[in-house]
Parts: C-alpha cells; sequence; structure tokens
DNA sequence: CATACTTGTCATGGG
DNA sequence: TGCCCATGACAAGTA
C-alpha cells in the first residue's frame, strides 16, 4: 500500500513536473506508450531516481561523478535506448526498392470498355508528357528522368536531413512548409486557427495571405469542390481530393495539349510540384501510408496472390497472358526502371530494403516476365493503375470513371499526427522563445488542468544547453556552472527556487556544504581517522543558512562571546560574534553542555569511532543523550539536504528529458517532412515509367492502346500485365476494401 | 505583516 | 536489533 502511494504520488508529481516544463499540453501517452519507454520507466518505473533501491554497490562508481546512489543518471543508459527505438520506428518510413518489370500480355479481346475514347492523345511522347506534368518548376525533374536514377541517388542523398547540428535554413524551410501544410489542411483549420492567427501575428504574415486565400476563395472553388478537387489553401491550386483522381487529372492532362498549359499546371502542379512548392499534408500523410501499406501487403502476400496471382487456369490470367514473344508485344523498355536510388536512399534506416534485389536496377529491363522479385516484395501485387493511377486515363474529366475509390488512407490521417506537428516543435526549429510558443499553445489549450505557472516556465532551450549539461552532476564542483544555469533559471521562474548556485557558491566561498557529497563524506570518514586532521573539516560546514551545524575549532574556541545585543565593539568582537551566529543550536547546546569535542566528529565518525571517543571521556548521562540527538540530527540534516539536492537534480533530469525529447522529435518531423518529399519524387517516377511503358505498347495493328481501356497491373509474380481497365478498377476496389477491413 | 523560500528537525520506514 | 539512510511533514528562520 506504501510503495503504491509512492509510486503514485512520485508518479504524478514527475508527471506534473513533466508537464510543466514542457509548458504545455504533450500529449505524454503518445511518447509514453509509443516509442519512448525510457520516459516512462523514468517516470512510473522501478528506475525512477526516487525509488528506495539503494545503489550502494554503485556508490562512487561512476567515474568521479560523486552523485549520490540514488540519482544515479540513468540518462545515457535510456538515452541510448531511445534512439535505438527511433532508429528502429524510422522502419516506417522506409520506401522498397521498386523495380518495374512489364511486358504486354494480351489484348483484351472482348473490348469490354467502351472504345469511344481516342487512343491518340496516350501515344505517349513521355518526355514531352513528362513536361507537361512536371510543370514549369520541375526543369531539374525532367533532366532527371532522362538522365536515369542514378543521380536521383544523389539527388535524394542531397536532400536528407542534416540528422544532427544547428538548423540549417533549408531546415527552416521545411518546418515552415509543414507549417503551411497544416494550414492547408481543410480539416486542420479549425484547430490550427487560433494558433494560426497567433502565428501570423507574431511570426509569418505570409500565412496569412494563404488563409484568406483560402478562406475567400472565389465561386472557382465550388466548382473545384464539384468535381470533387481540393483547393490548396496557400495557392489556390484545385488538385484532386484523393489520389486516383488526383493521377486521374494528371495523366488525363497529358494527352489533352490542345488545353491551356496553365489549367494543366493547376491540375497538375499539386501532386507533381517540385520540391519548392507547397504540397499539402494529406497528400504527404498518403504517400507515406502508402508505403506503410506496401510493406503491410509485402507481409500479407499471401492474400495479395490470391487476389492478384491468379492461378494458371484462371480465366483472367489466360486470357491476358501472352508468350513474351508474341507479335503484339513490343519490347519496350524500361529506363532504369529500378527506383535504387530510393532503396539506397532508405537503406539506412531500412535493412530489409536494403537486402532487396537491386541488381538489376541500372541495366534496361526489358518487358518480359522476370524471376525478380522485388517488385512482388516491395509493392506487392499492388494495382500499379489503381494506385498510382487513375481509372481512367482518357481525356476527359471524370467521364468513365467509376466511383471515386475511398481513400483507405485517408482515415490514418487522424488528430493525432496533426497533433505531432505542434507549434512547440515549431518554435524550437525556428528558433522563437519556447516562453512565447508556450503561451501560444496555451492560449489555445488552456484547459489543460494544470495550475502550473508553465508559461513563465523557461524550461526548454533557453537555458537547454546549460542545463542539459547539468543536473545529475551537479554535485560535483566542476558542474557548478551549469548547475548554476539551470537553477537560475528555476530562481527566474520561482516556482521552484531550489537554487543549487547558491549552493554550489556557498562550496566554494564558504566551502560548508555538507551535504550531498558522498565523496565528501567518505573523505571525511577517512580523515577522521586521523584527530589531527580534523580542523580540515568543520569549514566545510558553513552553508549559507545559520543553521549550519559545525564550526570551525576557532569559533568553537572563540564561542564566549557577548550576545548580539552587544554589537559594534570592534572588528574582533564583531567577527566573533559573526562566528557565534554561525553556530547552529546544536553546537550552542553543546558548547553549554561542555562537549569536549566538535559536533563534526560527533556526527561524522564512524559508529565504532564514535563509540571509541565517547568512551575516552567521562560524560554524563545528559551530555551522553544530547551528544547521540546531535548525531542524529546532524546525519538527518546532511541526508535532508542529500534528499533534497536529489529531488532537485531529477527534476533537473525530468526537464532534460523533456528538451531532448522536443529536439528528437523535431528532427524526426524534419525527417518525416525528407522522406514525404523523397516519396513523392519516387511516385513522380514511377508514373512517369507507367506513362512511358504504356504508351510504348501497341496492338497488334501497331496502335497505341486506350488508356481508357486498359492498364497496367503489377502480377503477383513481379510481372506487369495488360489488362482491362474495368478489370483493374475491380481489383483496385478489392484491394481498397482489403486494408479497412483489415483495420477494423 | 504576509508570503514564499530555505533549512533544520522529527517520525517513519526500509535495507 | 541497532545503525544508517531516505523522505514526508512540519517548524523556524530569512528575504
Amino acid at each position: 500500500m506504501l510503495s503504491l502511494k509512492k509510486y503514485l504520488t512520485e508518479g504524478l508529481l514527475q508527471f506534473t513536473i513533466l508537464l510543466s516544463l514542457i509548458g504545455v499540453r504533450v500529449d505524454v501517452d503518445t511518447y509514453l506508450t509509443s516509442q519512448l519507454p525510457p520516459l516512462r520507466e523514468i517516470i512510473l518505473g522501478p528506475s525512477s531516481a526516487y525509488t528506495q533501491t539503494q545503489f550502494h554497490n554503485l556508490r562512487n562508481t561512476l567515474d568521479g561523478y560523486g552523485i549520490h546512489p540514488k540519482s544515479i543518471d540513468l540518462d545515457n543508459y535510456f538515452t541510448a535506448r531511445r534512439l535505438l527505438n527511433q532508429v528502429r520506428a524510422l522502419d516506417r518510413f522506409q520506401v522498397p526498392t521498386t523495380e518495374v518489370n512489364a511486358w504486354l500480355v494480351h489484348r483484351d479481346p472482348e473490348g469490354s470498355v467502351s472504345g469511344s475514347q481516342p487512343s491518340s492523345g496516350l501515344a505517349l511522347e513521355s518526355s514531352s508528357g513528362l513536361q507537361d506534368v512536371t510543370g514549369p518548376d520541375n526543369g531539374v525533374r525532367e533532366s532527371e528522368t532522362e538522365q536515369g536514377f542514378s543521380e536521383d541517388l544523389e539527388d535524394l542523398g542531397a536532400v536528407a536531413p542534416p540528422v544532427s547540428g544547428d538548423l540549417t535554413k533549408e531546415d527552416i524551410d521545411l518546418i515552415d512548409i509543414l507549417w503551411r501544410q497544416d494550414i492547408d489542411l481543410g480539416a486542420g483549420r479549425e484547430i490550427f486557427d487560433y494558433s494560426h492567427r497567433q502565428k501570423e501575428q507574431d511570426v509569418d504574415k505570409e500565412l496569412q495571405d494563404g488563409a484568406e486565400q483560402e478562406d475567400t476563395w472565389p465561386g472557382e472553388g465550388a466548382e473545384a469542390l464539384a468535381r470533387n478537387l481540393l483547393v490548396d489553401g496557400e495557392t489556390g491550386e484545385s488538385f484532386p481530393a484523393q489520389f486516383p483522381a488526383d493521377i486521374s487529372s494528371i495523366t488525363e492532362a497529358v494527352p489533352s495539349e490542345s488545353e491551356p498549359p496553365g489549367l494543366q499546371n493547376n491540375l497538375l502542379s499539386p501532386l507533381l510540384t517540385g520540391t519548392e512548392s507547397p504540397f499539402d499534408l494529406e497528400q504527404q500523410w498518403q504517400d507515406l501510408m502508402s508505403i506503410m501499406e506496401m510493406q503491410a501487403m509485402e507481409v500479407n502476400t499471401s492474400t495479395s496472390e490470391i487476389l492478384y496471382n491468379a492461378p494458371p487456369g484462371d480465366p483472367l490470367s489466360t486470357n491476358y497472358s501472352l508468350a513474351p514473344n508474341t507479335p503484339i508485344n513490343q519490347n519496350v523498355s524500361l529506363h532504369q526502371a529500378s527506383l535504387g536510388g530510393c532503396s539506397q536512399d532508405f537503406s539506412l534506416f531500412s535493412p530489409e530494403v536494403e537486402s532487396l534485389p537491386v541488381a538489376s536496377s541500372s541495366t534496361l529491363l526489358p518487358l518480359v516476365p522476370s524471376n525478380s522479385t522485388s517488385l512482388n516484395s516491395t509493392f506487392g501485387s499492388t494495382n500499379l493503375a489503381g494506385l498510382f493511377f487513375p481509372p481512367q486515363l482518357n481525356g476527359t474529366a471524370n467521364d468513365t470513371a467509376g466511383p471515386e475509390l475511398p481513400d483507405p488512407l485517408g482515415g490514418l490521417l487522424d488528430e493525432a499526427m496533426l497533433d505531432e506537428i505542434s507549434l512547440m516543435d515549431l518554435a524550437i526549429e525556428e528558433g522563437f522563445n519556447p516562453v512565447q510558443a508556450s503561451q501560444l499553445e496555451e492560449e489555445f489549450d488552456s484547459d489543460s488542468g494544470l495550475s502550473l505557472d508553465s508559461s513563465h516556465s523557461p524550461s526548454s532551450l533557453s537555458s537547454s544547453e546549460g542545463s542539459s549539461s547539468s543536473s545529475s552532476s551537479s554535485s560535483s564542483s566542476s558542474s557548478s556552472s551549469a548547475s548554476s544555469s539551470a537553477s537560475s533559471s528555476f530562481s527566474e521562474e520561482g516556482a521552484v527556487g531550489y537554487s543549487s548556485d547558491s549552493e554550489t557558491l556557498d562550496l566554494e566561498e564558504a566551502e560548508g556544504a555538507v551535504g550531498y557529497q558522498p565523496e565528501y563524506s567518505k573523505f571525511c570518514r577517512m580523515s577522521y581517522q586521523d584527530p589531527s586532521q580534523l580542523s580540515c573539516l568543520p569549514y566545510l560546514e558553513h552553508v549559507g543558512h545559520n543553521h549550519t551545524y559545525n564550526m570551525a575549532p576557532s569559533a568553537l574556541d572563540s564561542a564566549d562571546l557577548p550576545p548580539p545585543s552587544t554589537l559594534k565593539k570592534g572588528s574582533k568582537e564583531k567577527q566573533a560574534d559573526f562566528l557565534d551566529k554561525q553556530m547552529s543550536r546544536d553546537e550552542h547546546r553543546a558548547r553549554a553542555m561542555k562537549i569536549p569535542f566538535t559536533n563534526d566528529k560527533i556526527i561524522n565518525l564512524p559508529v565504532e569511532e564514535f563509540n571509541e571517543l565517547l568512551s575516552k571521556y567521562q560524560l554524563s548521562e545528559a551530555q551522553l543523550s544530547l551528544i547521540r540527538d546531535i548525531r542524529r540530527r546532524g546525519k538527518n540534516k546532511m541526508a535532508a539536504q542529500n534528499c533534497r539536492k536529489r529531488k532537485l537534480d531529477t527534476i533537473l533530469n525530468l526537464e532534460r528529458d523533456v528538451e531532448d525529447l522536443q529536439r528528437d522529435k523535431a528532427r524526426l518531423l524534419r525527417e518525416k517532412v525528407e522522406f514525404l518529399r523523397s516519396l513523392r519524387q519516387m511516385k513522380q517516377k514511377v508514373q512517369s515509367l507507367y506513362q512511358e511503358v504504356f504508351g510504348r505498347l501497341r496492338d497488334e495493328n501497331g496502335r497505341p492502346y486506350s488508356p481508357s481501356q486498359y492498364a497496367l497491373q503489377y502480377a503477383g509474380d513481379g510481372s506487369v500485365l495488360l489488362i482491362p481497365r474495368t478489370l483493374a478498377d475491380q481489383q483496385a476496389r478489392r484491394q481498397e476494401r482489403k486494408p479497412k477491413d483489415r483495420r477494423k
């Protein structure tokens, strides 16, 4: 029961401290439950610094740390684990190697889809189409596509975020982009509205422009909505609300070269925007989630195979599978079909990807079935058309497109994810005052229920560098400066106010601290072996307050001094009076009882020596009682000092943890942006490959296939099939239902 | 004088 | 069992 209470109170205390240090409401649960067990262990676990566990065996073993065994700094250990966990968590961002092997297997014998669509538009001149698609801001990308993906390696590598170090301009830009994406999200409007206003007042006028654009977008917006388009709040661009439609707009725009290029770009830019263009967060999340979905598919290959790996007897399969050398087959090559760059780019975080075959990445891949399983193992049996491309590739919008496939990933864009991009991160990353940031966040989240004045907490980064290195090591005099910086922040705050600063100063000047110095106390014990060395000790007892327990023998000797009423009779008397004032009550009592040895001895001697000392003198019972009381109180006094010091250190450690977590979070956020950017690039490449492959396919008559009737689809064995679009749509729908069911 | 903070002390419990 | 330590709670002193 007691231990339960202990855990409860300590946990609550530390939790509260944590929250107050953060200064804002933070969804600690997400931290605690997902990736960061160390913090939870610190708060709740048996490794808490408040635990009664006494690490006697660890005493003084922390390489000169000199900290109390109960305040062993677990950070080194937990930080390692935390970082490891985070690195592992990055697996979720892994992007598989893409290797496209496509071959034309058959032509739809039935022409099940209406052939009214002119197919001429899709005689893809892929380069020009790509130019259109990529838009004006993507001149670089065009050359990328032409020169191959090996350059993308460098490209992707180049945009890789700096794992550590100061924020670069790019980092700040990334965060800014992310912020704008929050604004751009329609769902996020209400959530971020207030903060948005705050931010725009204080920080970013540009955001206001974007928001106003979104708010006041004219009738054009309604039209776009009617077409199920979203409007980018910043650019006013309209783009499909969901990914398939997204692709649709692109691909349908490609063949229609007669359209005004501006409109095309308007439609296309959201998906194919360059890295400099703003892109919407939902899209990014969908991208990310699609990657995760792919990985999930990788696990559930059996399911996929049931769906798409039709058995040999399957009529579909037999109907649409052709021998590789069928005349209608054009041996279309996929230039640099493998996205090896991605593999390399992400292999840092994904051992799985690393192990994927990349040998064929640099060669031209014939459009024949290959034994390569990389496609299968990465994208699974994903219906390429369904995933990356619209149900219709025809020239008119929403012409024969089936019902809009619900986005299976949209639901994952929940508020928790949005929450991750919090103001604090931005504050940290953009380097403005965390106090301001916490105030901002607190203002629109004022129902935190905590009465702690977190808005004034200078907890985070303003003092981070100093305090982060201090805390647990504050017992050593070398850390006094760091400790002082941390504690001064507390003092300014006025909340905690345990000023280890003054204490460390006292250590150096008055040499008074007796507490929280295991090394010292050990040294004292050793020195007590020789009573002649005792003189080195009492001067250590002058802690700022005049409750000091011990005093110098000289003070003891000159203890017979006039009372304070007879002050100012001379410098000598003044000093004596001062020294007298420095005496503690027990010292006064000891003097009154004529105890023949110092209180230091009484307190600090080991039991045996203490008893030996007592036996040397003929002491009355009252004296003995007083001596034992003095010893008890003295020890307890030191214990209390140590205890308080430990408390302070625990708080400082928690503060440092919070800062570390905030930094980690911001870093991960940066990396997330980078991953999403890379993913977008890969998607563009896959899309262009698709178009290139599809555009080169010819039927028996040498005519290109109509994208409205046919689609490319991955088969289970890694090959790519040309199947009727209706079939592709069906399979796409089935596939989209599947993950939903799986989630439920 | 009220208040917050610091420090000392006691009681208690655990090792 | 006695000793030691940790710590909550309280008191006294201080700014």
